[in-house]
DNA sequence: GCTCCTCGAGTTCT
DNA sequence: CTCGAGGAGC
């Protein structure tokens, strides 16, 4: 045997612990103290698990004072602070799947250790809401303190702003005990927060990154008042102090019994038995994720049963009988690598952030639309900067702020450029509008490019095979000038292009022939004349049936088709008047496109869905989007994009959104794909 | 003149 | 999907 001299902790490593110290109580002071996260709480908890880590590795480095041994951050100091009788403790926190199944184990084997093994643990589990913890003090069944939890011992006094939430009950029922302190968590919902954003923008006042920032917020105003305009809410989800009675004996008995006293108690939660149990509650929740009205970051675990739960008790700042599952991210921290300028159909100008590539909510994130100028500058986002990135429940990433301690110095503010960055023309912006264009027109080749993508769309002239890179390698050879050149293409020039081999030119050009038979509304609409989409195309085809008549309609005529007014009638006939684009209507219906025309108002609805109006969401089974709205047309109906009290049938696939939402909200019909199919085929009209 | 309803336009990634 | 703005109805 040897004796082993104490492992020297290295100077870098030293150094690394000194530093992610006082990072972390930087940022627990902007998160606790002045309501302003520097950083997402992803990349905290990375900067804290670090920490953990080292000073596990070297308990040397562990000192009295680290922020690993507190709970939060001091309370702030214009609002009373309050002293917990029973400490409001955090939990402990795993990302992975393995940390669930770890757990399990870890519970199974000190329960072992403690005399009393069991053999599959049963589990209490309940979502993990991304709000603000809160202990509410009832005596004699009437509320008389509420505090937030502060740093776990003692938080502030937030009683008159608490009383304003409805779901929080001003007095218990039935409830004898003298004492019962009631845990829980004030949260805000989504749609709230964003009419609360609103607001704040309108007045100028900053947004709220997250709903727990604007639950803090709103729970912190001095007057209750706000708070009260602010719409919050509360879920319960345990117990501090209890005087005169007696606990249940399982954690989801005391759920129950805090529902019986009218406490607001999460209907998503469940018991569960072993890890599998866990693990299947997680993955349940993160389907239901975006369907709940209100964001949580997770699950909660804890051992059901009370005595169990007595004979793991703690380690320094949490139960160990708890555990908190996250899911991955859906805010990152990168860099702005640059910020380039797009040109789209209509010449406008988009800035879009260029990011150094980050998993958010499980993609890689490499870009972000910044919108416009006006949307830039308030963010003030400038190239170099470190910005938080959010995927929400919507697919497409923001940035959300600009992380700004991490500016490297010298960073200019964007500026739009004041000629197109594609042809070089001179950019307008008219007075009172917010985006920017290139006044090129079709002689900018980024606008004529966009321009033969809209022709080439699945809902205009369809052309399979058509996309960015064919259309771009089209236009900058100087094949393709407009539209109608299309259906000059031969194999042989085709195929001359990089990346094109024989079989997929002679693919593309069947797809082009294909696309010679369309509609009247579908060739109206792949025109691209500002403000007629493809509502204002089928109106316009229903109305004039053909096209000479609309060739030949002055705007008071156009005037006439209902959902046209000044501004639309003015666009159509400036688009017709155009020389170049007469040329194209010509050249086009002379390469062989064609379509079914009428005399006018001829073709009146007659099928059995006229009159009623259809919002289609969520993804169908049989049908793509497309087809569903073709046939519901074909069959004389309306094919909207929102719901309204109009809207007579709102048909909702898998995974239906915010539209099926509104559905319920307004008492609108919902129906699914089966009976939409029904009703097409005729036998219940 | 105000308010509600719809449509158009722009955008991300697999 | 969301925002902004045009259209229509009160």
């Amino acid at each position: 045997m040897e004796r082993v001299s104490k492992a020297e902790v290295p100077e870098a490593v030293r150094q690394r612990a000194q530093w992610l110290r006082a990072e972390i109580e930087r940022h627990n002071t902007a998160y606790y103290v002045q309501d302003a996260p520097l950083i997402p709480d992803s990349e905290f908890d990375r900067l804290f698990a670090e920490l953990q880590d080292l000073e596990a590795r070297y308990p040397q480095l562990a000192s009295v004072d680290s922020p690993t041994l507190r709970v939060g951050g001091a309370p702030r100091s214009d609002l009373p602070p309050v002293r917990h009788a029973v400490p409001m403790l955090s939990l402990n926190n795993g990302l992975a799947e393995s940390d669930a199944i770890a757990f399990d184990e870890r519970v199974r084997d000190l329960l072992a250790k403690a005399g009393e093994p069991v053999e599959t643990v049963t589990y209490a589990c309940e979502l993990k809401f991304d709000g603000l913890a809160m202990s509410l003090r009832y005596v004699d069944g009437v509320l008389e303190l509420a505090a937030t939890r502060g740093d776990g011992t003692v938080g502030e006094d937030v009683t008159p702003n608490v009383r304003t939430i409805r779901s929080v009950p001003l007095r218990l029922k039935d409830c004898r005990a003298p004492v019962v302190e009631v845990r829980g968590e004030v949260l805000m919902y989504r749609r709230d927060l964003d009419r609360l954003n609103r607001v704040q923008r309108e007045s100028g006042e900053k947004e709220f990154a997250n709903p727990r920032n604007a639950a803090a917020g709103s729970l912190r105003q001095l007057d209750a008042r706000i708070t009260a305009r602010r719409r919050l809410h509360f879920f319960a989800y345990g117990i501090g102090q209890l005087q005169g009675a007696t606990e249940p004996a399982t954690h989801s008995a005391t759920l129950d019994w805090l529902q019986q006293l009218g406490m607001p108690v999460c209907e998503e939660r469940a018991t569960a038995s072993g890890a599998d149990g866990l693990l299947e509650f997680y993955r349940n929740a993160g389907a239901r994720r975006a369907d709940l009205p209100y964001d949580i970051d997770g699950v909660v675990y804890k051992v059901d049963s009370l005595r169990a739960q007595r004979l793991l008790g703690f380690v320094s700042r949490a139960p160990r009988f708890a555990l908190a599952h996250k899911f991955p991210p859906q805010e990152a921290l990168t860099q702005v690598l640059d910020i380039e300028v797009q040109v789209g159909r209509t010449g406008a100008l988009t800035p879009v952030a260029r990011l150094a590539p980050v998993a958010v909510g499980g993609v890689t994130v490499t870009n972000a639309t910044l919108h416009n100028e006006q949307e830039v500058a308030r963010r003030d986002v400038r190239v170099g900067d470190t910005v938080i990135v959010r995927r929400a429940g919507d697919v497409i990433p923001e940035v959300v702020a600009v992380v700004l301690e991490r500016r490297p110095a010298g960073a200019q503010p964007f500026r739009m450029p004041e000629r197109c960055p594609v042809c070089g023309s001179a950019v307008e912006r008219p007075e009172q509008e917010a985006v920017s264009r290139c006044t090129g027109g079709l002689f900018c080749p980024a606008q004529r490019k966009q321009a033969l993508l809209h022709f080439a769309g699945r809902r205009a002239i369809d052309i399979d095979g058509l996309g960015e890179r064919v259309v771009d390698q089209l236009v900058d050879s100087g094949l393709v000038r407009s539209a109608a050149d299309l259906y000059r293409l031969d194999q042989a020039r085709l195929a001359a292009l990089d990346r094109m081999g024989h079989k997929s030119a002679s693919n593309l050009l069947e797809a082009i022939d294909r696309s010679r038979g369309t509609t009247l509304d579908r060739f109206i609409f792949a025109l691209g004349i500002r403000h007629v989409g493809e509502a204002t195309a089928q109106a316009l085809a229903a109305h004039f049936g053909n096209l000479k008549a609309l060739l030949d309609a002055d705007e008071t005529r156009l005037l006439e088709v209902s959902d046209i007014g000044p501004v639309v009638a003015r666009s159509i006939r400036h688009f017709l008047d155009e020389a170049h684009n007469r040329e194209v209507i010509t050249a086009l219906r002379k390469a062989g496109v064609h379509w079914p025309e009428t005399s006018g108002a001829a073709a009146r609805d007659r099928g059995r869905l006229s009159g009623r109006t259809f919002v289609l969401t969520g993804t169908l089974e049989g049908l793509t989007r497309t087809e569903a709205a073709d046939r519901i047309a074909a069959a004389g109906g309306r094919v909207s994009s929102s719901v309204s009290k109009k809207t007579d049938f709102v048909v909702a696939g898998e995974e239906a959104g915010t539209k099926l939402a509104r559905a319920r909200e307004l008492g609108v019909h919902v129906i699914d794909e089966a009976e939409l199919l029904r009703m097409l085929d005729g036998s219940n009209p």
